[in-house]
Order: C-alpha cells, then structure tokens, then sequence
DNA sequence: ATTTATGATTATTA
DNA sequence: TAATAATCATAAAT
C-alpha cells in the first residue's frame, strides 16, 4: 500500500520533467527518426528507473523547483489546452454502472437471515420463520434454537467486522488517492469528474471484494441452516404427548386409520406438529402396523384399554355418549385384539 | 458398537 | 393425487 502512492507520485513528477520530448514527437519521419526516438524511449525509461531510486525528499525538492519554474503557468495551460482537445474521446467511456442483480440477491438473502439486518431482536422474520419449520415441538427445540442463534449471530459478526474493515480500507484507500490526484491536479490537469471517475472505479473494486465477503457469508448461513433446519438430518421424536395422541387416533380407528384433512388439521393442531407431519405419522404406522401387527398387539391392547377408559370417564362425567366419532369397537367395548377386518390393504 | 425405532423422503402404484 | 413401499438418516436403546 505504502508503495503505490509514492510511485504515482514520483511518475507525475517525471511526466512534467521532460518537456523535451515534445519536439520529437511533432518532426516529420526521416529515416534517423526511429533509431532517435528509440534513443528517446530508453532514455525516458532510464530516467523513470532513476525516479524511483530517489529519495523522497529529493523528489519533493524537485517537485518544489518545478512549480516555482517561472514557466510553469504557461505550460501547465499547454496542458490544458491539449487536453480540452483530447478528454472528449475519453467521455465515451462513461459507463453506468447496473445495479448488480446478483448483489442484490445476496443482499436481500443476508437481510432476510437476519445478518445485516438489525441487531439480535428475537423477532427477526428469519428467528420466526425457522421456528416454523422446525415444526413446534415445544420442548426440545428452544435448545436446538439457541445454538442456531449462537451460530448466526457469530457468522453475522464476523460478516460485520469484516464489512466495516473494507469500508474503513476502502475510504483511506479513496481519500489517499483523491489526495493524490490534487496534489497532482497542481502539475497536469485533472477534472473533478475523472476523480469521480478514479474514485468509482475503486469503490467498484471494493464492492467486489464486499461481495465476495457476502457470497461466503451467504454459503456459511446456507450450510447452518442446512445443519440445523432440516429436519431429516436432525431428526426429532416427537414428545411424548403428540406420539400418545397420535397413537390414541390410530388405534381408536384402526378398522379406517385414515383421519380426513380436517381430522388431520385437528391432531396437528393437537400435537403442535404440521399436517404433513400427521400424514407422514400415518403413512408411517399403517405400513409398519401392517408390516408387523404381532409386535403392535401389546400396544394395540394398550391404547384400547385407555380410550374405553376414556369414553367410561367422559360418559360417566355427563351428556356425550362417546369420544372417538368412529370407534373401531361395535359394542360400546373396545376389543382389545387384532380384527381380522382391517381396510388397510 | 450394534441394533432398533422413528420421522422424513423418494419412487411406485392404483 | 394420495396411499403405499422402500429407503434414508438419525435418535434411542441395547
């Protein structure tokens, strides 16, 4: 970093040493003309190692004798002049600058995490939406949670100390240049747009950097969510409640286990589990009920046992004659075998 | 360390 | 298109 500028610096210097290469330039073609001018080239580039071989005080000395030469207004105006003439080709190469459509996914993908977004309020959409998807089951999933946080908030600190490293480099890198180019706005001219121009060009650099930092950012949140989220990979039992309940419904309509969409939402809503997880609870156990009854037999008798006791409690207690609205037993008693009249096929 | 249980996914079927 | 059957990946039990 120390280098550059000193370079630059010293090349401006050099530039404005040699008005004795304009004459040359402007001759006609003769034939000792290339042999001279390649004398010339040498002797400029002689000169430019030279320059970077000197000391920086003796470069500033030479720089101080140069603005006090007494013909440096007139030729700065030269200068002037030949680049009125010249800059118009330049202004072609004004390109705008899109807004990146590929930064812009990364950006709004990192504001939805919840990285560059605000601070660890618990209520960023990205705390509620994993919460849904992790499926609410209570309990298990509040410590599972915490560690999911502790990572992204790690991740989204490190983004951020990153972050506000480049933008601290990138505006001394920018003030550093633009001071430069002052300084040499003095020895040759430079309009304001071109150090728009340099300074644009650098914040580009920059922001490709920036997005380099987003882009790993963004795989980093990726794979935790991956890690944390997906519930095959981490699998949870549900608790126990929700298996019981489960359970209760399958066994009190074994001969019909297949609960409707709105008994679905209901033992969802139940168990605190979503409807695709009722229905893949169901798939589940009647596959493997059917696969194997002989080991479901004791909990069959089980759960029988505890809705007859059930419809006894709430009968007992009052109006409703029975609970389950299809009990898979005909006479008031719930048989405690395996019925041979299953529809499961 | 192995085995079993279990929730989710995928391919197949009717 | 939902149910089944096979399979995967992990939790829990042994």
């Amino acid at each position: 970093m120390d280098e550059q500028p000193r370079l630059m610096h010293s090349h401006g210097v050099g530039m404005a040493g040699h008005p004795g290469l304009a004459p040359h330039m402007q001759d006609g073609a003769t034939a000792a003309d290339g042999e001279a001018r390649k004398q010339d080239i040498g002797d400029i580039l002689q000169q430019i190692m030279t320059i970077t071989d000197q000391s920086l005080d003796e470069a500033q000395a030479r720089k101080h004798a140069l603005n006090c030469h007494r013909m440096k207004p007139a030729l700065f105006n030269v200068l002037c002049e030949i680049k009125e003439k010249t800059v118009l080709s330049i202004r072609g190469a004004q390109e705008e600058e899109p807004p990146d459509a590929q930064l812009m996914r990364l950006d709004n993908m990192l504001l939805a995490e919840g990285v560059s977004g605000p601070e660890k309020g618990g209520g960023s959409a990205a705390a509620a939406a994993a919460a849904a998807a992790a499926g609410g089951a209570g309990s298990d999933n509040s410590a599972e949670h915490s560690d999911y946080r502790a990572k992204l908030s790690q991740i989204r600190q490190i983004y951020h100390t990153e972050l506000e490293k480049y933008e601290q480099a990138c505006n001394e890198f920018t003030t550093h240049v633009m001071n430069l180019l002052r300084e040499q706005s003095r020895t040759r001219p430079i309009s304001p747009k071109e150090i728009e121009r340099m300074v644009s060009i650098i914040h580009r650099k920059f922001s490709s950097i920036q997005m380099q930092l987003k882009q790993s950012t963004c795989e980093a949140v990726m794979i935790l969510r991956s890690r944390f989220l997906d519930a095959r990979r981490k699998r949870r039992n549900f608790n126990k409640q929700a298996t019981e309940i489960l359970n209760e419904y399958f066994y009190s309509h074994l001969s019909n286990p297949y609960p409707s969409e709105e008994a679905k939402e209901e033992l969802a809503k139940k168990c605190s589990i979503t409807v695709s997880q009722v229905s893949n609870w169901f798939g589940n156990k009647r596959i493997r009920y059917k696969k194997n009854i002989g080991k479901f037999q004791e909990e069959a008798n089980m759960y029988a046992a505890k809705t007859a006791v059930n419809a006894a409690n709430a009968s007992a207690h009052g109006s409703q004659a029975n609970s389950p609205s299809t009990p898979n037993s005909a006479g008031g008693y719930p048989s405690p075998c395996y019925q041979s009249d299953r529809r499961i096929q």
